[in-house]
DNA sequence: GCGTCCAGGTCTACC
DNA sequence: GGTAGACCTGGACGC
């Protein structure tokens, strides 16, 4: 099948590494998301407000300036382009400024290394509302397990594009399974009525998930409003704020725990309080600073 | 191939 | 407020 394809081009920040974003980030790797390593890009399909389906395919042309690959069945207007222009810098994170972390990363020559390889930034997805489902399905669960429900969400109540490429399910497409069919066919276990329950709110207009983006609240506050979603706990709330780009918190999980006993603890038992204590330092972007922490074995070149 | 065990957060009931 | 047990799936392992 021929699509109608357009090229974009978008800026970047001069700090943004591109393919260390997509490689250490946990969220590309869950459809609709797909990377491919050889040609160090990143793809999803998009579903626009018009109700077109395109697939983006983002890699870097030069430094600080990213392409984007657009493929769509009829072709896509100005209005088109530019959502999918503001969905992809929405992903990536453009817009976040992180000059602040920096400043304050200078401060402690052991995190030189994010400055020097532009670390920091990582993938999210266009809408609260999927990066709320996808945290609830990495509740309890492996990174394999997760993964597999993602992708069956995503070809079961998907829409599909071409082959075996689809969007991620709206809030409608979703609240109309219900928890029976996700149960059954998703296999996201007692999950189901959460992500069903999720899904019928937004739909019904009792649960404004993308408002979060924009809250005038401070972190805790949100937090409190996050951790009324069945099926979101601290953890997960955490998690869903980081995804905000709001780093107040740790969003500890056993993987964390484990790891930084590892690096930080000598193997043996160490509290969630003295973990906590540790990036208590780095203030507002002591969540961030923990991720980069315990992620520095896979970011920085082993040959460093 | 089958059965058992285990890992992974959250919810609910109970104290 | 703190804690125990249930909730599911899939992978590892032993037989």
């Amino acid at each position: 099948m021929g699509f109608t394809e357009h090229s974009v081009l978008l800026e970047a920040p001069e700090d943004f590494n591109f393919w260390l974003t997509i490689r250490g980030s946990g969220w590309s790797v869950l459809k609709p998301f797909s990377f491919n390593e050889e040609r160090q890009a990143l793809s999803r399909v998009h579903r626009l407000s018009s109700g077109e389906t395109a697939r983006a395919t983002v890699k870097e042309k030069r430094k600080g300036e990213l392409e984007i690959l657009v493929e769509s069945h009829e072709g896509l207007e100005k209005s088109g382009l530019e959502e999918i222009e503001q969905a992809v810098a929405a992903c990536l994170r453009l817009d976040e400024d992180q000059s602040s972390l920096l400043d304050l990363l200078r401060g402690y020559p052991e995190f030189g290394w994010v400055e020097e390889i532009g670390a920091g930034r990582s993938v999210r997805s266009p809408t609260v509302f999927e990066d709320v489902v996808k945290t609830i399905c990495t509740t309890n669960a492996s990174c394999g397990l997760t993964k597999g429900i993602v992708s069956r969400l995503y070809s079961k109540l998907g829409e599909v594009f071409a082959g075996d490429a689809y969007t991620f399910p709206t809030p409608e497409r979703m609240a109309s399974a219900k928890a029976e069919f996700i149960k059954k066919e998703i296999k996201a276990g007692y999950r189901s009525p959460y992500i069903a329950e999720l899904a019928r709110k937004v739909v019904d207009g009792e649960l404004d998930v993308e408002a979060w983006n924009n809250s005038s609240l401070v972190s805790s506050s949100l937090k409190r409003e996050i951790l009324k979603v069945k099926g979101v706990g601290e953890y997960a709330a955490d998690n869903i704020l980081k995804l905000l780009g709001r780093y107040d918190f740790l969003a500890l999980d056993s993987w964390m725990r484990r790891r930084f006993s590892e690096t930080h603890g000598g193997g043996g038992e160490v509290s969630d309080e003295e973990i906590r204590e540790f990036y208590a330092p780095f203030g507002r972007w002591k969540g961030l600073v923990f991720s980069l922490d315990m992620a520095k074995d896979y970011l920085v070149p082993r040959s460093r």
